[in-house]
DNA sequence: ATCTGGATTTAGAATTAGTCTAAATTCGTT
DNA sequence: AACGAATTTAGACTAATTCTAAATCCAGAT
């Protein structure tokens, strides 16, 4: 699945009327090294760590800004958001032993051919799916539960 | 999408070691009534109404245990907790105007034929698809946003 | 009928994720 | 250097959920 560069990035915040300021860019940066979609108090732990100081209401003023402008995803998963820097629609995969979740590509399961119109007369104008089951990891153990 | 009746849900509920006091078979009940996957809030509110003085401790206890017991599914949106008490597999639909949850029919989009293992080596064991879009009330008034 | 122990329920305290607010800071423009 | 808009900050606040310790319920043994 493709990751941005910096200059894409930050190209494409300006095009969306978002300047990325050090902390929106570290909180950015995070996410892009992260590879296990962070939750907001993950970000906001780290990111204080490498820029010390950055206040729990950037993080999710930021969170919100980037999701608003469409750099990033939220999922929601046991309670939680988490966030995904990933851009080009994807799936999702949730271990049920670890709680990990994995992007899945798209092509796994694509939209059914042509079908906008659910049958209850509902417009669809995207969609997501969420496996789960046991990651690589967990299922190479000997079966939990 | 069926519903099951009294009978079957004390029958179930039984069988997996779980028996239903006059609390729980409230909330059950009320799950059953309703049509749109109300919060563990809302629970909580209508299930007084009807049986007053039942704690928050207690709704949130037998939600969980249900959920345990597989006899209702939990669906994230928009940060909270929504209950499902339809047992068959099934998608959901969330319309992004008024936030509804409704429920898709799983042949809508049907598993891949024969797909366990994902590429990255993750076994499935289920899988569950979010539409989003209008609904038909929704997509019905003059296009939104 | 009474006792006893385990399961259940209760009220409310505690925790957690997330939002809000008002003051301070930054920064581009004049 | 001064101004104003945007941004950030610390911390108060809110809402959802979990935890806790005491009270209640109930089935089986006496």
């Amino acid at each position: 699945m493709r990751r941005l560069t910096q200059q894409d990035l930050d190209q494409l915040a300006r095009s969306r009327g978002l300047n990325l300021t050090p902390q929106r860019r570290a909180i950015v940066d995070f996410l892009h090294s992260a590879s296990n979609h962070p939750s907001a108090e993950e970000v906001f732990a780290e990111v204080n760590r490498r820029f010390p100081m950055t206040s729990r209401a950037t993080v999710y003023n930021t969170l919100n800004l980037l999701k608003a402008a469409g750099l990033l995803h939220e999922v929601f998963e046991d309670g939680v958001s988490r966030f995904d820097p990933v851009l080009d629609p994807h799936h999702h995969f949730v271990c049920r032993a670890c709680g990990k979740v994995e992007d899945v590509d798209r092509e796994i399961m694509p939209a059914p051919a042509g079908r906008k119109l659910l049958p209850g007369k509902q417009r669809v104008e995207t969609y997501e799916v969420t496996f789960r089951g046991l990651c690589a990891a967990c299922g190479g153990r000997a079966e939990q539960q």
